[in-house]
DNA sequence: TTGTATGCGTTATCAA
DNA sequence: TTGATAACGCATACAA
């Protein structure tokens, strides 16, 4: 059993040395300063020795020095879950370090009473996104404080602090209700999910039915639904009143789809169901289901020129609020 | 319009100022360290003056300092998408913040040619999770010698390396013949999925499948199949052949369900199927779906301990390999 | 009970 | 072309 090797990892010293050159040069020709005039010879023995000792720059030391990290934090908590989400992610994480930034998903929770935003702030990011309920105004003031240059909130509803990527989720209800009055219901219902994660944007969504249910004098009943076959197979009464029915997404259709099935209503005969998110699964019902997906894939390099722009100009205060909104694509399949 | 502020982050040195004391005594203070005995009185003014300038550490200064990150490192790809992984994701960082880790979700994509691992390394985590795939020898030395303590592999294989968590697709495989063969199949069919990112935990599960059906002598036909319809369809006459499927996951085996539902095959009654995630949407089939899952219920909590262990002993090369295993719970609900 | 001094690894300024 | 040298913000051994 060997004893345990206490190495300190390599530092640019160490390189220099190896090299037999200074320390000073080393970080020159690391970072290739476009001032430094350092013989080719050089750089190549500086290189080799890099890579003889496995040299790894310490970030820390770096961020500390230069004042600047490359740190863009995204809150974990705040990205809501699916393929769409992860492939939104990817590209995110793409076009940043395209452009030299680092992308980082970071937790979001509260630790011993210290609110998350002190905690972000402690890794000097340049940037931070994170869900507009936690991106109240004293958090703002840490993080900028903090010297963060740009401060993006995630949400169904700009946020009135910082500039904001907004998921339209109205939208979507607007669509889901114009397509099932469009197609001859005049008896609406919505769901709202009653978990903890969706009710909000299930209430967003409510609000798009809503609007055009009002402006087109439909009834539109609200159902506040758990996800179980139970809550749903009881409401069994309320699904006969109505001829369509917008399921929030994709799981609550299927959901509906089996429960009115149980209840020997047919779908979309008796009553039209839309869905949300275009989850491949959906495609596989018989009969095959109506849903709306929202199209991000214009977002991540949008947002990415858009936080160029601000830590650009880095205005301590945003002059004014610039929401962003994902566009609406419906995908039709019965 | 107000000119931007170019404040610099309070310092602590700032915080000394303000407080009239020095700056020696804010890190005592505010680190509450055993050793330091601060009067109560000196001790609220600097707690105060630190409040009032919103005083935030520099993490890169104190991991220079100190020469401890506190970060812990999980390669955004790496994880398998889902309701699981999320729950596990949080558990874990919970479990991490309360020995006082951070958890840190990072890219492993390599930019410009410079491999995942160094980019992880110029953080100076203390420890790294990571798809076994990512951490071949090289990687482990570039960690290992940026003094990252503990390396860990995501894997559905030990990794040969380094200890690894390891989700027993093997297992699955194995549970899911057993289940069919209990219940009558004399001739199996198993689904490898033709996705870049799930082939190989298909193929895992397919060799306990394998192991079964040449233990019991039952013919087995390898399914190779992309997530589509008209894939599934055209192999209907396979279908015919066989009475029971290993569906790969409960996606795949909803697209079997309606396949086999259009090509007139009942199931169960032609053709049992068997699925894997136990996924809430899976409960809503008519037939009920049988599915397996995975219970990682208790791998947050057992591998931050065995984290620590690793990280207190601190091994230069691992004196043995210890992988987890996930346990397997059948969830029959047909 | 508190202050002084030092060094962590890096970049960048200036002089040679 | 290259090499000293200082400074970034913090923690800590030691002196007062």
């Amino acid at each position: 059993m060997n004893a345990t090797p206490p190495t300190r990892p390599p530092t640019s010293l160490d390189v220099a040395r190896l090299a037999g050159v200074s320390q000073a040069t080393v970080s020159y020709v690391l970072n290739d300063r476009p001032g430094a005039r350092v013989s080719d010879e050089t750089r190549a023995r500086v290189r080799e020795a890099a890579d003889r000792l496995g040299y790894v720059p310490h970030a820390g030391a770096r961020t500390l020095r230069t004042g600047r990290s490359g740190l863009v934090l995204i809150s974990m908590e705040d990205i809501p879950y699916g393929p769409l989400a992860v492939g939104t992610l990817e590209e995110l994480d793409r076009e940043l370090s395209r452009r030299g930034y680092t992308l980082v998903q970071y937790g979001a929770r509260r630790l011993k009473g210290v609110p998350a935003a002190r905690a972000w702030a402690e890794l000097r990011p340049v940037a931070v996104l994170a869900g507009a309920g936690k991106l109240n105004r004293q958090a703002v003031e840490v993080l900028r404080s903090a010297g963060v240059k740009a401060v993006v909130a995630l949400g169904s509803r700009p946020s009135p602090v910082v500039p904001s990527v907004v998921l339209d989720h109205e939208g979507i209800g607007v669509m889901a209700a114009e397509h099932l009055i469009d197609r001859g219901c005049r008896s609406l219902a919505a769901v709202v999910p009653a978990e903890d994660g969706l009710r909000e944007m299930g209430e967003h969504r409510l609000a798009g039915v809503q609007r055009v249910a009002r402006a087109r004098e439909i009834p539109l009943t609200r159902v506040d639904l758990p996800f179980h076959e139970d809550g749903a197979a009881a409401l069994a009464e309320l699904w006969r009143r109505v001829d369509g029915v917008f399921a929030y997404n994709d799981d609550y259709a299927m959901l509906l789809m089996a429960v009115l099935g149980d209840a020997g209503l047919a779908v979309p005969g008796d009553v039209r169901i839309v869905g949300c998110d275009d989850l491949p699964l959906a495609a596989l019902l018989r009969p095959r289901l109506t849903t709306i997906r929202l199209d991000v894939s214009a977002t991540p390099s949008a947002l990415v020129q858009r936080l160029e722009e601000i830590i650009a100009e880095s205005p301590a205060v945003p002059s004014r609020i610039d929401p962003w909104t994902a566009t609406l694509i419906v995908r039709e399949s019965s």
